[in-house]
DNA sequence: GAACCCATCATTTTT
DNA sequence: TGATGGGTTC
């Protein structure tokens, strides 16, 4: 046996033996479902499957490679198995018949970046306003109508009567349309065209049925519906498709992805066999009692119920800090204590957005601490070798505009917008690619003799590298265009270190090639070409350092770590925000998901912190407690530095959320941070535990205890006191500590602090809740969401802000 | 045509 | 806070 099935339990091993007929696995986060897969591989071909039989598609590059690599150590011939991402196979495909869609086979695949630089254009050539039509809301409308599988046409059918709707349907149109012109596809478009190439074709579908005899797809409940159509089409006659997915674990909602397709697979397959795969080999009882307490809370799920044969283990902790910076200290003094039982490779901090990894960075670097950031500026995203990969890309398609853009005047050769804006009409009127209209230099109008020149030298320069294309190998290829178009010079007129790095990646560029094997001519280039476009993060994941990893909840989505600290787990940060306020359910549940997965990450040890304060988009904001942290059974969760937040749970109408602390003070520049709730010495003492009811927040009796210790430690910011306001206000601490209350008259009073959760009242707007205050270098904002008038920012210095009664 | 300055604006991400 | 893009100035 290649393979030991006796290592597998019992619907593992079900899954691994069905083999005809349709199948959904829903595995569970930690359940061996890659294992599963494999082994399934692996009985595939010992039952004497031919592997160009057998189509894995996956969504990463690092879930094929794993997945190939493990096929291939478990069978033989497993290495001719086709396993590939969705994107990949569907290029591969397309690059066999795409001139049945009016596309030469060596079309460019363009990525976002590419994408936003056209619809830039277009927009500006339709003399649309950029403020209103932002090329980023317009992509992703298109994108969506993509994945959906709409056409322009559809679009405009169904359009919704919005205002601008029509523009943007007119905008997709000119996008599709100029894709086209250029002989390249954006990343949709791969997936739809295959589509659309199996639909209008019934020969080259019946060509890939016959060979794709057995299908897989990973992570399906990532799958939007133009994936699920490609798998149906592939798969509708012989049915022999297996799907594994966990609608638990779909986070990528937001970019087309559709839990519906694992939901409804067995309405689409009736005669589906389902296998839950529910034991967890990943996780202590603890974590997983924690994860399933938060998913609990969602809705409309496939029920299955996960468990652990593992120890309890350590209870989950939860921590809080005054401010980011204290929690990422936090984080590193914990890592640090803990050193010999969890090694740095053991700890992995996950995190909301991106932005967040940035006070944690410093932290870390400061204290010398070992650490590596997932995510980021990719390699293929770095101007450098966008600039090289845009010359090989002309050469390969003289159409793609625009890399030619890009490129035409890097290095500067005095081709400027004002020439290219005669080139671009005069193509658009003529019907030529960029390219062809400046070899016509001297019949464009308008242009000076100089100008033609340029772009004739430019022309020149190009086709002498189409010619030598044609007889050098990428890698030669590369250095040769580096050289032969001034580049590496221009690269040395930069600062010495940019410069130095710059050509480093470049190397790296050239070694990528060479390792690609030394072909020569245009059908390596543009296979190298599609290759790097194809490729996302080329720092994969190495296991074998010894460092803590920094990273997104998103990225960690497959991966696990003895030890995960969850950061920033506040309201409005995570839950995001925008979630809380979309009014969508769906969109929390999504949030939700992701907790779920951030949590089930963790084998040994959870750590959640959290922060009162942060900075947030350049200000700073005050936050209430995760509700997620809230949705954790309270017996598996250690509340450890409790007491300077405010529950979210603690919302309006209940006595027991006040914390003091709920805002920040009003001078985070000045040095303090020992003092207060900063060391979480002079804080973690003195609170009744969790929910109690102490620290009171009666107003009008008297500031808590933890209002004088915030407020006396720091003298007042010269703040302007609100309108009537001249004794109190500005020598508290902003927030909590600051409702100035008890020795003021009975009158209702202005109020100048507020922290989230407050009751307030505007004789404009009547009664409402503060949602959160804003703090810019210049002016306070609080934002006050209104029983009756719905949310406003408010300027509390004109607002006139009373306490509710 | 190119160097600056100011205003604006911010999830999540793979391909 | 920071990146980015457009507009202004030389």
């Amino acid at each position: 046996m290649p393979f030991t099935i006796h290592d597998l339990n019992p619907p593992q091993q079900e899954a691994v033996f069905t083999t005809e007929g349709p199948v959904l696995i829903l595995a569970g986060a930690g359940s061996g479902k890659t294992r599963t897969l494999t082994c399934r591989v692996a009985h595939l071909l010992e039952q004497g499957v031919a592997p160009w039989n057998i189509l894995a598609i996956t969504f990463t590059n690092k879930a094929a490679e794993e997945m190939k690599s493990r096929v291939t150590d478990t069978a033989p011939e497993g290495d001719k198995v086709w396993v590939a991402t969705f994107h990949s196979t569907c290029l591969r495909i397309l690059r066999t018949a795409a001139d049945r869609l009016g596309y030469a086979k060596d079309f460019t695949i363009y990525d976002t970046d590419d994408s936003r630089v056209l619809m830039r254009r277009i927009i500006k050539e339709l003399d649309y306003n950029p403020k209103e039509y932002r090329e980023r809301d317009v992509l992703r409308r298109i994108s969506a109508w993509k994945n959906k599988m709409r056409s322009p046409d559809d679009a405009d059918k169904l359009s919704s009567g919005r205002y601008g709707e029509e523009r943007v349907v007119r905008l997709y149109r000119e996008y599709q349309r100029r894709l086209l012109m250029a002989n390249a596809m954006d990343f949709d478009d791969l997936l739809l065209n295959a589509v659309q190439l199996f639909e209008d074709n019934p020969d080259v579908l019946e060509h890939w049925r016959s060979r794709f005899r057995y299908v897989l797809v990973d992570e399906y409940q990532d799958t939007n519906p133009a994936q699920f159509r490609f798998v149906e089409l592939l798969a509708k006659e012989h049915r022999n498709l297996c799907v594994v997915g966990d609608d638990d674990q779909s986070i990528y909602r937001f970019r087309g992805a559709e839990i519906r397709n694992i939901l409804n697979f067995e309405s689409v397959f009736p005669e589906a066999k389902v296998i839950r795969l529910e034991q967890n080999y990943r996780s202590t009882k603890t974590i997983l009692k924690a994860a399933n307490g938060v998913i609990a809370n969602n809705a409309g799920r496939k029920e299955k119920t996960l468990w652990s044969a593992m120890e309890d283990g350590d209870p989950v902790v939860f921590r809080e800090y005054g401010e980011a910076r204290e929690e990422a200290r936090g984080i590193l003094q914990d890592i640090q204590k803990e050193r010999d039982r969890f090694d740095y490779g053991d700890c992995a901090v996950l995190y909301r957005t991106n932005a967040q990894s940035r006070v944690l960075e410093e932290t870390f670097v400061a204290a010398g601490l070992p650490y590596r950031l997932i995510g980021g500026v990719n390699f293929y995203e770095r101007r450098e070798i966008k600039d090289c990969l845009s010359y090989l890309r002309l050469i390969a398609n003289p159409r793609d505009d625009v890399s030619l853009r890009r490129i035409v005047n890097v290095p500067k050769r005095g081709i400027g917008d004002t020439t290219m804006d005669r080139v671009a009409e005069f193509a658009a009127r003529e019907d030529f690619s960029l390219l062809e209209s400046m070899t016509m230099a001297a019949d464009i109008p308008g242009l000076t003799k100089g100008a033609a020149a340029k772009l004739t030298a430019f022309t020149n320069l190009l086709m002498s590298l189409q010619m030598e294309a044609l007889s050098l190998s990428v890698e030669a290829l590369i250095e040769r265009t580096l050289r032969d178009t001034g580049y590496l010079d221009y690269l040395l007129e930069e600062g010495e270190i940019e410069s130095e790095a710059r050509r480093e990646n470049l190397q790296e560029l050239v070694n990528k090639a060479a390792d690609f094997g030394g072909e020569i001519g245009l059908d390596a280039l543009s296979q190298f070409l599609s290759e790097t476009s194809l490729v996302a993060d080329v720092d994969a994941l190495e296991d074998d350092v010894n460092k803590v990893v920094l990273m997104t909840l998103h990225s960690a989505k497959g991966l696990e770590f003895p030890k995960v600290y969850m950061a920033g787990m506040e309201q409005q940060i995570f839950p995001g925000e925008r979630v809380l306020y979309s009014g969508d359910d769906s969109d929390l549940e999504e949030e939700r998901r992701l907790c779920y997965v951030g949590i089930t990450r963790a084998m040994k040890k959870l750590v959640l912190t959290a922060a009162a304060r942060r900075m947030v988009n350049g200000s700073f904001q005050t936050h209430t407690v995760s509700q997620f942290v809230e949705e954790i059974p309270k017996d598996v969760l250690k509340h450890e530095r409790r007491g300077l937040m405010m529950s979210s749970a603690g919302r309006p109408g209940r006595e027991d959320g006040w914390r003091f602390g709920a805002s920040g003070d009003d001078d985070w520049s000045s040095p303090r941070g020992r003092s207060g709730w900063g060391s979480g010495a002079g804080t973690s003492g003195g609170w009744s535990s969790g929910t109690g009811s102490s620290g009171g927040r009666s107003f009008g009796s008297g500031r808590s205890s933890g209002d004088s210790r915030n407020s006396d430690s720091r003298p007042a910011s010269g703040k302007q006191p609100a309108p009537g306001w001249t004794d109190f206000g500005d020598s508290f601490g902003f927030g909590v500590s600051a409702r100035p209350g008890r020795s003021a008259a009975p009158a209702p009073e202005i109020l100048t602090e507020f922290a989230p959760g407050d009751r307030v009242v505007s004789r404009r707007f009547g009664a409402g809740t503060v949602e959160k205050t804003e703090k810019t270098s210049k002016e306070t904002t609080v934002i006050v969401l209104f029983d009756k008038f719905g949310r406003k920012v408010l300027l509390p210095e004109y607002a006139a802000l009373t306490r509710e009664e």
